[in-house]
DNA sequence: GGCCCATGTTCAT
DNA sequence: TGAACCTGGGCCT
């Protein structure tokens, strides 16, 4: 379940429970196991998200670098921790925690240099107090390439997925296939305080919610709906019911290798083949 | 048991 | 543009 919301939330949840304590640091699978021998048993002294990417921090200048992917799970739990199934990734223990992380497109020791080249080549982030949204409009104001691909793409805007992606461009009623370049500045100055408010929200309940009080299930006397991923949308995995807003069905397609969700009563598009 | 799908990214062609 | 990587849930036989 990785958007930025996800990760910001993770970063957190460690800080909670591992911050200021020695750890304990294994790798059940074996995949980190020379970095969990040379962490085992050192303080976390940091926990921090930038976009989808987290760093943990260990004394002074060691980061282990989690990026969950499509796939990565983490799950917490009290001590003493069970014994760990082999898919184990990542497992850590503190004085009343334990934590273990499946899946990960990434788990890395890394140095701080390594760390630095990695927020360098990400966008600013809607959940990150020195985000600067210029620097994403000033790519998005010059590209011919479609907004919707602009939003995926982390080095423009780092932590939105394709949850957020959908959903902030249905509630500002913008053509997803409108190329970055005919975006107004207006309507992304709207969109990034959007996303900032909606990710906010994600990290707090740990979870996507884009619906807007006037168009709940008990706003519009509809019977309650949840998608799979946990969360009540207008469009994302939606296609083929009725727009929660004008009713005409939500479409589906393709755009690069993802699946993208609108409505095109809501966001009609001149897009060539769409 | 197998197959498909998923909130992601990188590398090769 | 396509393949590869990482895992688990749902649905099919």
């Amino acid at each position: 379940m990785p958007e930025g919301h996800t990760i910001h939330r993770l970063a957190q949840d460690c800080a909670e429970r591992f911050l200021g304590s020695p750890v304990r640091v294994s790798s059940p699978q074996g995949k980190f196991a020379d970095g969990a021998a040379l962490l085992d048993g050192a303080e976390m002294t940091a926990a921090e998200a930038h976009g989808k990417h987290l760093f943990l921090g260990f004394r002074d200048g060691d980061w282990v670098h989690v990026h969950l992917g499509l796939f990565g799970k983490v799950a917490f739990g009290a001590v003493p921790p069970p014994p760990p199934t082999d898919t184990v990734r990542l497992r850590l223990a503190g004085p009343s925690a334990f934590m273990d992380l499946r899946g990960p497109t990434a788990c890395a020791l890394i140095t701080p240099g390594e760390k630095r080249a990695i927020h360098d080549r990400l966008g600013p982030d809607p959940l990150r107090e020195d985000a600067d949204p210029g620097l994403a409009w000033h790519r998005i104001s010059r590209s011919r390439t479609t907004v919707a691909a602009l939003l995926m793409d982390q080095k423009v805007v780092a932590g939105v997925g394709n949850v957020y992606r959908a959903e902030v461009l249905f509630r500002h009623g913008v053509d997803p296939y409108l190329p970055g370049r005919e975006l107004a500045r207006g309507q992304w100055d709207a969109i990034w305080a959007d996303l900032v408010e909606l990710m906010r929200e994600g990290v707090r309940h740990n979870r996507i919610d884009t619906v807007r009080p006037e168009h709940t299930p008990e706003a519009m006397g509809r019977a309650p709906r949840v998608d799979d991923h946990g969360g009540e949308v207008y469009v994302y995995r939606r296609h083929g019911q009725a727009c929660h807003v004008c009713g005409e069905a939500v479409r589906t397609a393709e755009l690069a290798a993802r699946n993208l969700f609108w409505c095109p009563g809501c966001q009609p598009t001149n897009a060539p083949g769409v």
